[in-house]
DNA sequence: GATAAGGTTTGACTAAAGTCAAAAAACAGG
DNA sequence: CCTGTTTTTTGACTTTAGTCAAACCTTATC
């Protein structure tokens, strides 16, 4: 099995049967994508579901005429904006490259077919709905309980490679500081 | 069918069948709880997942030496420690009654056999997963982008009832400000 | 209905972050 | 390697929220 693919990954989850690897792969397609690219736009309803094979990406909205980065992700992380891939809504957000990445991804109604096939494939699907909410949990943590800073260190620690990536804007965005105040923050050491 | 029961908000998110049904009814329990009783405290793992047939709740934690709440909640809510509950890990929060309730509840050992006996069930729990996955993304967005006054104006609609149930202290810790700071707010109408 | 405890408000001061504007640095293309 | 664009830093000033302490309400209880 190749490594980092979506299929494995979902096996470190929860074993799937042959079956629903082989359907998984029957529908699922590998892209590449350049920095910049957008690949979901605010106002389209999310049709995809991504895996992320290689690269770095962020979600963001617009609000009040300012970017707000919702998260950043890496290899081997799922993206979606899972409010509008699962209320069939227009988005909120905007889903874009931050460096050339290699996808994998399948569409919404593939996915519906995977859940009616197999039934036991909502348990994948609730596994990772759950990590995905404890990790919007630990993020209002974070701005709860630590300094502007100490959310920096953190994100730092999480994404070593982020500050030849993202812009310190989009950094600031995600911290929820302005980006002054980060780089006062940064040239204090 | 009981008004506002569990089985009839499950009922609501997709249709159960009798079997389910039969079956959860047969390990729901129904209990009282008196204003200020703990139902979960921080360092024990959750057991339950419950379900507000009447009454309001709150969810809160400790750290640097004060008290942060993480949600209110009310009736039809169904209330859970995502964190500890799902990972079976100690829990982070307390969980405290703040008016009089009447809660139905399952423990996790019934509730994984409920899974395990109707995998079609795992679609209910991914579902119910989302929506609180959005409700986080929601405060998230909330803590960004709108003004204190704005968020304890968002909660008073959302909960109207919520300044006979809760003291100042804990609103403000949930609004992200100190109690001073709301106290000021209330004032300048 | 006096008292204590819990909860809320106010005041004076401090700290942290935002705003606006401009300068400096880094980067990308021709 | 020059030039325009984007990104980052710095400065002066304002706004918002936090801190600490005291005073003031409200409620429950004896």
């Amino acid at each position: 099995m190749e490594a980092n693919s979506l299929i494995q990954t979902l096996n470190n989850i929860t074993i799937l049967s042959p079956a629903i690897q082989q359907e998984i792969k029957l529908h699922l397609i590998e892209e590449r994508f350049n920095r910049k690219a957008i690949i979901l736009k605010a106002g389209q309803v999310s049709q995809r579901i991504y895996f992320i094979k290689e690269g770095f990406i962020r979600a963001f909205y617009q609000k009040n005429g300012s970017d707000y980065t919702s998260w950043f992700m890496g290899q081997g992380d799922i993206i979606v904006s899972v409010y509008s891939f699962f209320s069939r809504k227009p988005s909120f957000e905007n889903i874009q490259i931050l460096e050339n990445s290699v996808l994998q991804s399948i569409n919404w109604d593939q996915l519906q077919q995977l859940y009616k096939t197999f039934p036991g494939f909502n348990l994948t699907g609730r596994l990772i709905t759950e990590q995905y909410y404890i990790k919007s949990e630990e993020r209002s943590i974070a701005l709860q309980t630590l300094t502007a800073k100490q959310r920096y260190d953190a994100l730092l620690l999480a994404y070593p490679g982020i500050l030849q990536k993202a812009t310190l804007g989009q950094i600031a965005s995600y911290l929820s500081i302005k980006q002054e105040t980060l780089s006062r923050i940064r040239a204090k050491v």
